[in-house]
DNA sequence: GTAGTACTATACGGTACAGTACCACAAGGG
DNA sequence: CCCTTGTGGTACTGTACCGTATAGTACTAC
């Protein structure tokens, strides 16, 4: 069991002011949200939330780099999805689809933006964004594929790269129209197709005979 | 000829103060940047920034808008490099260092973290930027990717999805690591190493046996 | 109960900034 | 020569916000 419960007032607070400024802070962004509005979100006195928080510059990097937790549940898709699959185009069409759809939610794409719009601010931010939530991510995923790779189901000499050029032909339509364009919904129709579309080419590039058999 | 010259003292003030801006823009980002610090910049007075500019949100839409028109050099690029290709893993490969190192110029990857950062703020200037610049270099590119594919250099059932993901392959590294990390200067040889892995793995899922002929 | 601590409410200092008002000056056409 | 127009300089208004201070209230522990 974690250290958790005691469930002190001032824990208690704390979270509160936490998740008031995470909601905030990624419907309005860092210089749209004052400390005001979040004390009175989370219903509590500016006073108090001074007293948890040094300044705003401290309580922003600790709920951004909080949310890089998240993570994990991806770590965890790639390994159920990958470690034992027996027909490669259909397993990774599934990891597909469901990297996608989490990625693709509105929270973590405005998350994103977040990040990036405050990078020049607090570069440290953005640099542990990147390393702890986008390269873990990756790392998994390459590791996966160099096992794949041993099995003879994927030709990937790199496995790392091959891992990056998954994701880029998987992402990179979508993140780009919701980051210009601001749309944050697309249509599970529309995501399906794209996660196709990326496996099948991946596959053209990365796969082996092998992996082809059931075609 | 264009109607431009007269050079009024007018349209000059005019000029010298959209360049202020748009230096400031870019360094300092929109809400970085204030009205005082464009006039002092153009070396005008505060008075005249408001005699063209009717405020500060209509000044920024106008010259991060002007901006798109930049991406003439990458459509005539992208004509260059595919019309009359004979070895095509070549001029591929050289359009897509050019691209590379002309989409990751520091001055392009702080109007692109611009843009995104304030899309919640001014979501017609996100759009307007997304389609007039990134959609039509695209559609571009699609469109030599078709004619390669009625010349068997290719196949690309969907000329434009092929295009994304070349593009995707081609940026997707090197474009987030930008984004968060804020390093604007990527070395020439990993620039080189990315555009050649890129290329192999796009030949590789859209190559055809006529396009391999060189290997 | 009493001391100590966390909390609320509100107000304030200081600063930054968008946009306006006012006055002086220069240029150029009648 | 004057008058309009564009411009510079500067001061000003109104507002927003960070961070602090103060005065009083609830909860907790001994």
């Amino acid at each position: 069991m974690s250290v958790e419960p005691p469930s002190t007032r001032w824990s208690e607070k704390h979270r509160l002011i936490a998740e008031a400024a995470t909601v905030l802070f990624l419907r309005k962004g860092y210089p749209g949200t004052s400390m005001d509005d979040i004390a009175a979100e989370a219903a509590v006195s500016k006073q108090t939330v001074y007293k948890h928080f040094t300044d705003k510059d401290q309580l922003f990097a600790e709920i951004v780099l909080a949310t890089t937790d998240q993570v994990e549940g991806l770590v965890r898709m790639v390994g159920a999805a990958l470690e034992t699959t027996v027909d490669l185009r259909v397993d990774l069409g599934e990891l597909a689809r469901q990297f996608l759809t989490t990625l693709m939610r509105p929270e973590l794409l405005r998350l994103r933006r977040l990040v990036i719009s405050t990078a020049d601010q607090f570069p440290e931010i953005g640099r542990s964004w990147y390393e702890q939530g986008f390269e873990r991510a990756l790392d998994t995923l390459a590791r996966q594929f160099g096992l794949l790779s041993e099995r003879g189901l994927l030709c990937a000499e790199d496995p790392l790269l091959a891992a990056h050029h998954f994701v880029g032909l998987l992402l990179w339509i979508p993140i780009n129209r919701a980051m210009f364009t601001g749309d944050e919904t697309s249509s599970a129709k529309e995501l399906r197709a794209y996660a196709g579309a990326a496996t099948e080419a991946f596959l053209r590039a990365y796969g082996t005979r092998e992996s082809d058999e059931k075609r």
